[in-house]
DNA sequence: CGTGCTGTTGAGGACGATCAATGACGGTGG
DNA sequence: CCACCGTCATTGATCGTCCTCAACAGCACG
């Protein structure tokens, strides 16, 4: 399952591309980073790839695939706070914090492949190259201000506007990363633990959202047929996700 | 209003007071940064310390006073994202995405003190002293931490246990900037703009925690009789704060 | 003495949770 | 090939938390 081999240059590609996204600016420190990417391993759909207990010696990438961070709550349910895709750091908080969350974890929603940074290797690319740093700590700020959005969702929207906008959401990414497909690979339970809805809730706004000819019947996966109407019912505006300016354009507008 | 000496040696402290929380290496580079502090302007209650359409040319750091970052949503609401103490940095979100939200304003919930840091003044730092920037770093891992709980807390758990929990959490962020006190100068409504209820609610949750023996009647701000007793209602586990390791033993245990 | 802001109360209703069953599908082992 | 099982989707019924609307009371302020 695991293998020790340095990830091919694709998949890396999405790593350096993201990064490049949160700061233009980091060119040289980026070699020293890529060197840096060690191992590679493949995860399971459903296995955790960051677990509780993990000893805290290397930040994990997400190379391919989806995962999400989520956390267990007292009463047994699920949050997802936010989900990752090809490119994104999956466990900064554990390298940045004094006090790492013990609850905190990672799993793979679909099979993902991740690479991974020793924290004594990215100790050094941080220190060298302040650029590499910047990009650092963007991801941490926009990943906080995805959870913000989504925290605004939860809090203030009703379920159909909460569910369209948190698929809304995903869509964008995805293109983000050229995936231009219109399924999400996502179930109903894990709609529900992200968006703060029970199953049955869920279930119901999604056979309305088909009603709306805005989702197609799919089981497993969530295919998108209205992508524009979806956007028109969340009011989606997608610039808390700072997309790649080469997306800005396929912005929908909103009412 | 808005005066231009530097700010006195007392209300400085609570800023380096918080960095050596975020980061205890940061020792040189934090003289440094002490000298770039420069404007302080008093702002008061009600007003915005961080508006819509400033200027893009300086940190705010909080020096005395009460503020929180929030949100208008479309429907009018205003959803309350964190709260800012003395030391705590007000707009970090702007000086480090790459594109800023227009929608993220900054306001007094008491009369407040700032202190500013010029962009120029602070990259100049920042590339020179990792650990400083290590600290800011921390500094918006931990206010995105503070964000998840607040998320898990309105998605999850019933009004009481949020209302109780929003309280928890600023009776502990006040007692490590030592004020020991146990008066919360928020009132019903900003309560309920960042627990995600309506103020009514808010109202009768209030009442409830008064017949508990856990509030006291008092208006205008929020009176807490029994902390063990509301900590325990919440649930409350402290250390998504990172508060300083001297606090720990404050805990309470849960149920 | 109005005017605004905050807190309080009551009534009615909506949205979403919970409980409980059933269906559809794929994988596994006999 | 079929029986069995686990996961996910679906449905109906009931219930409760919390919202909305509307009105009023207390208080500070000009």
């Amino acid at each position: 399952m695991i293998g020790m081999k340095v990830p091919e240059k694709g998949a890396v590609d999405f790593f350096e591309r993201n990064l490049r996204n949160l700061n233009p600016d980091c060119g040289e420190g980026q070699r020293l980073l890529r060197q840096s990417v060690k191992k590679r391993s493949d995860v399971r759909r459903g296995e955790d790839i960051v677990r509780l207990n993990l000893a805290l010696t290397q930040v994990t990438v997400l190379l391919a695939g989806v995962a999400c961070l989520y956390k267990l709550v007292e009463n047994g349910d699920r949050q997802i706070y936010s989900f990752y895709y090809s490119g994104d750091f999956c466990d900064l908080h554990r390298y940045v914090s004094l006090q790492p969350s013990r609850e905190l974890a990672v799993r793979a929603l679909t099979d993902c492949s991740i690479g991974t940074i020793e924290y004594e290797d990215l100790d050094l690319v941080l220190e060298r190259d302040p650029n590499i740093a910047l990009a650092f700590w963007r991801a941490t700020m926009l990943e906080s201000s995805i959870v913000r959005e989504r925290l605004t969702n939860i809090s203030r929207r009703p379920a159909l506007k909460r569910v369209s906008h948190l698929l809304c959401e995903q869509l964008y990414r995805r293109r983000a990363i050229s995936i231009d497909s219109n399924v999400i690979p996502l179930n109903q339970i894990e709609v529900a633990d992200a968006a703060g809805l029970s199953v049955v809730h869920v279930n119901r706004i999604f056979q309305e959202l088909r009603k709306l000819g805005v989702l197609a019947k799919s089981g497993g996966t969530i295919e998108v047929m209205n992508s524009k109407r979806l956007a028109a019912i969340a009011g989606f505006d997608a610039r808390y996700l700072n997309l790649p300016v080469a997306l800005a354009g396929w912005k929908v507008n909103i009412e």
